[in-house]
DNA sequence: CGGTTTGTTCGGGTATTATCGAACAAGCAC
DNA sequence: GTGCTTGTTCGATAATACCCGAACAAACCG
């Protein structure tokens, strides 16, 4: 939605992004989105309810990690690489790296 | 304390240790420790209650990323740096290169 | 228009976590 | 022994966080 906020990456903390991470469905979320590209939200639920996704989404987002933008009907979510990177250098890289790592 | 458990590097679980460090107080003490070694814990309080520190001295211990051994009367506490860049290559280096950032 | 799909928002219930005072245990000095 | 220091444990409270059903909004299709 166009009300979704996504920060600027010079606004990234890093506690908002490790804590992020720190869930298991949020980083099997990113996982996803690292390894398969861009994905709508319902490709990534988990047979979870959308309530509960919505509501990891929107930290996905409030921390930088994901950029949601309307698609058609869906929304498509993009994992914001790039500004991550340039923010905090090897986070994601380390992180992502563990594979299925708990 | 003998009865502090500290888990070997196989058992280290990564959300675990991305929930430990997304706690302002305990990335202080991570960092702290990561600049200037060993330190006991009074050292690192911040002016804090002990009982708040020693919860997140607990916090530290049982994801692995902080050893303490009972060090006459005070304890001594160490990053285990190399156990945990055995498990999670670059995950610390990502997390302490921001220097001070949030 | 009504019906379907996708995802958000709201409300609540439950669980986890953070904080801190107080009491406790262990080591050291006197 | 008493006293002092360091840190843990207990107990309670307050704040977060997670989860999910229900209602809602927007875009699409027929």
């Amino acid at each position: 939605m166009s009300r979704i906020h996504h920060p600027p990456p010079e606004a990234f903390e890093l506690t908002r992004v490790l804590h992020a991470l720190s869930d298991p469905v949020r980083l099997e979320v990113v996982r996803a989105l690292a390894n398969s590209g861009e994905q709508t939200c319902s490709a990534l639920d988990g047979d979870r309810p959308k309530s509960t996704m919505s509501h990891h989404f929107k930290v996905l987002r409030a921390c930088g990690l994901v950029e949601t933008r309307g698609e058609r009907t869906s929304h498509m979510n993009r994992l914001r690489r790039d500004e991550m990177d340039s923010r905090f250098p090897g986070l994601l890289d380390a992180v992502l790296k563990g594979g299925t790592a708990t």
